[in-house]
DNA sequence: GATACAGGCTTGT
DNA sequence: ACAAGCCTGTATC
């Protein structure tokens, strides 16, 4: 079995998150399980974004933006670019994500599901007309979702 | 209200 | 081609 290495592998409030980048872009963002092992950033470049992570978990700062390199069909990152367009603080339903980008409600889940890049990319901050959604297709990780929601001044879920 | 069903769109077998 | 997925709107108890 591949054993994926990152780049930098560090703690949060909502467990530990996996960076893989490419030069001077983020080609990855997952969530990890509790086991990981911690990597510390080696290069300054990925030391800048996990000092940005680490102050956006502790405070109420806001990320900046990365220039991002998602590996996905170009529906996919139709609809991730679509997604970091919508404001912090915010949150916008699946549907209407949907109408703008002329396209299914259920398909927009899709492309949520597989964003390679979380956070950057808020996923979390799309959700269901009525109720929170899912998150990473496991509802036991939606109260993830509810954390950066609320960590985001979003208190309705 | 609370289920049930069907519709619409993309992705992985 | 088929089934399934972070959905939604309408119909029917």
């Amino acid at each position: 079995m591949k054993q994926i290495t990152y780049d930098a592998v560090i703690a949060s409030p909502i467990g530990k998150l996996g960076l893989r980048t490419q030069d001077e872009y983020i080609t990855e963002l997952a969530w990890l399980p509790a086991n990981r092992k911690l990597i510390a950033p080696t290069s300054s470049f990925t030391q800048l974004i996990c000092n940005s992570l680490t102050l956006y978990f502790e405070s109420t700062t806001r990320l900046p933006c990365f220039p991002l390199q998602p590996q996905g069909t170009p529906f996919q990152r139709k609809v991730w670019l679509a997604m970091q367009k919508i404001p912090a603080g915010q949150v916008q339903s699946y549907g209407q994500l949907a109408a703008r980008l002329k396209t299914g409600s259920r398909a927009i889940g899709m492309a949520c599901r597989t964003n390679p890049i979380i956070l950057l990319i808020p996923c979390h901050r799309v959700v269901s007309v009525k109720g929170i959604g899912g998150y990473m297709g496991k509802a036991s990780r939606t109260n993830i979702k509810q954390w950066l929601l609320q960590h985001e001044g979003v208190h309705d879920y």
